[in-house]
DNA sequence: CATCTTGTTGTACGATCGTTCAATAACGTA
DNA sequence: TACGTTATTGAACGATCGTACAACAAGATG
């Protein structure tokens, strides 16, 4: 009987040092944001997850919305992170380069729907909220560098290749542009796949890039102005 | 003095037909959507952009959730419903049908970060309402039928055009795959200028979509696969 | 003008929200 | 072992949530 009965030596919960702690919270929050969606945001449900009591958020958080943007801070560092090493992984051709970065972008852990669930909800926050836009602003610029760095190597490269009369004449504006097209292309597959998994597999959004990026750097104005 | 005094012939509230108060309840929402996002879908919050009690939302619906679920339901087809008039004025050559299309997409009242504000909150609650998840199956399929249109005779076009030799070749895989990136590209950039409105203009978005169904028709397999 | 129907009001209720705070106890240190 | 620091607990608070419902009144009907 009684298995549930403490032995007297048993701590009734451990002390953990306050930047474990804090970490600890951050992935419950992210766990309840994949689990539940919008309701998931509540103290209680995320100190339940992590296995801790209700006050103790506000011991290691100012309030609900410092953790929450913590939380959206780690997620983003996470993905970026993930597309850099990715990327730095891969071998030294810009081909490969660009290959790798959207193999990583078409493949769990990114291609989960649960993921795309806590994209929307922080989505959501962002409008309302000074916080959630800082760490947005902080954090998406690297993953804009890595992209437009990438697209930058495979225009140059083809332009190098391609004739040594015009080597020059591909305007700066191209790359803003293909930098943006190729970002609404790769968010729309990964939207499009998070909402309807059936419609099509990986590797079909994965060539549909790289398509767009070949028919791109062909021609030297590629499709970005007709 | 007391200029609110009310005359005693003055009538405290009107009533309305049921039908008229639940579509001026439903716009209600969608405001109230639009001003403080996912804070907004309370029902004294809309009952009050609604200007009526709070007791009004359960007599006309019989929960919070069928309200915002109805609220989803006409958002949806105004959308489809502007998207279907826009390319029925259009002319009947299936270039200017697009360009009407890419206009309807990428000026107001579509594009705007009101709008997005909205699309986000109902896509945060898909996942977990089969409400929503019902209302979206059947509204959407129109706005994909419209699409896959368009591009069947785009494509159609040029394969007629270009040689009458190998008239049947393009596969039907390539419509499919085509739909999937033209619908990924108008949303990703769609997305990207609602929440950074100042990087590129409506118009490049436009030029951007156009320039890719261009490589998509020029040959005839087009970008779709290497 | 009296009557009836029913759209509308506004209070009340229980649940849950985020936050506060005094009490508790885990664990390093002397 | 005794002490001190502080991470942790859990009850309590006021605010707000969605819903129910009895009372009210607008407007059609006779």
């Amino acid at each position: 009987m009684t298995p549930r009965q403490r032995s007297p030596k048993q701590p009734r919960f451990r002390r953990q040092l306050p930047e474990e702690r804090r970490q600890a919270l951050i992935l419950a929050t992210i766990e309840c944001l994949k689990r539940y969606g919008h309701d998931g945001l509540s103290v209680r449900t995320i100190s339940a997850a992590a296995g801790v009591s209700v006050g103790l958020i506000n011991h290691h958080f100012p309030n609900k919305d410092e953790l929450i943007a913590a939380a959206y801070r780690y997620f983003n560092n996470e993905l970026v992170g993930a597309m850099l090493a990715a990327v730095a992984r891969a071998a030294d051709s810009p081909r490969e380069r660009l290959h790798a970065f959207l193999t990583a972008s078409f493949s769990p852990p990114n291609l989960d729907a649960d993921v795309l669930t806590v994209w929307v909800v922080f989505w959501g926050l962002y409008r309302h909220s000074r916080l959630i836009q800082r760490v947005h602003q902080e954090t998406y610029e690297d993953y804009v560098r890595l992209v437009r760095g990438m697209l930058a190597e495979l225009m140059t490269e083809a332009r190098s290749k391609e004739s040594r009369s015009n080597a020059a004449r591909t305007p700066r504006a191209d790359l803003r542009l293909a930098a943006i097209g190729f970002t609404a292309l790769v968010d729309g597959l990964w939207l499009e796949w998070c909402l309807e998994p059936g419609t099509f597999r990986p590797a079909e959004a994965i060539a549909l890039c790289e398509a767009w990026v070949g028919s791109l750097t062909r021609r030297t104005r590629g499709p970005a102005l007709e």
